[in-house]
DNA sequence: GCTTGACTTAGAGTTCACTCCAGATATTAT
DNA sequence: ATAATATCTGGAGTGAACTCTAAGTCAAGC
């Protein structure tokens, strides 16, 4: 698949691609014959899960480290369980934060209702 | 209260309570004979209202929108409870975002799970 | 009365996460 | 074969939200 397919299935523009995989923040994708980037399904499996934690607010360092683990092999699941777990955690506290602005607003537009708007 | 008092308060620094009021996301603060910004704690309400909206998200021009209007008197008041209705249901749509992708990181968890580590 | 330290302003600098650009090479259409 | 379009790379540019600097003012302590 190529950079251009990959961008519009996902969203993300082509220059997007290439700086996550520049940092790191998905695999080296390979390349034809003649350097042009080759995306495969478990490419764009990555890609997804990217763009899902990303949007979620997971820092780029946790994500990076996670692909890094991954690379190489069985023996670091351990380690990247580990990661997985602590941004889980991450991600309640902040869900969590996030209800309770949100209740202080619903409470504030109550007290406008209050007014008879 | 002083900016430095009103810094430590609320672990912001005094470039940064400088620069809210300098963009309009506080109101103006009032300076005592020598040009000193002295806060009230009407300002400190607003100053943690802010904090607490900007760290769930909400856009600073929502933001200085509302506090504009507040500022303008009881008039604006329907307009303000339109602007946090907004905010609300967007808040709400980004909290179940990240609910699904708390679920996806939970499925991920259980399956190292099962990989007994 | 002089130094010290907190405050003032305007404006420059920083960091993050892209986003764009220039120049080169490759593929596709005519 | 040529023109148009897509890709490549390294590196420069951008916008948001601060963060810092310089040069100056002011009150308090010695």
């Amino acid at each position: 698949m190529t950079i251009a397919e990959v961008a519009k299935r996902y969203g993300i523009s082509a220059d997007t691609l290439r700086y996550y995989e520049k940092i790191g923040l998905i695999p080296r994708i390979g390349r034809n014959k003649s350097g042009i980037r080759d995306y495969t399904e478990e490419n764009c499996r990555w890609i997804e899960f990217i763009r899902c934690m990303r949007n979620a607010g997971l820092p780029i360092d946790a994500l990076t480290r996670y692909i890094e683990l991954f690379q190489q092999g069985e023996e670091t699941a351990e380690e990247r369980k580990l990661i997985l777990i602590d941004e889980k955690a991450k991600l309640e506290k902040r869900i969590s934060e996030l209800n309770d602005t949100l209740d202080r607003l619903k409470l504030k537009i109550a007290k406008y209702d209050k007014l008879k708007l």
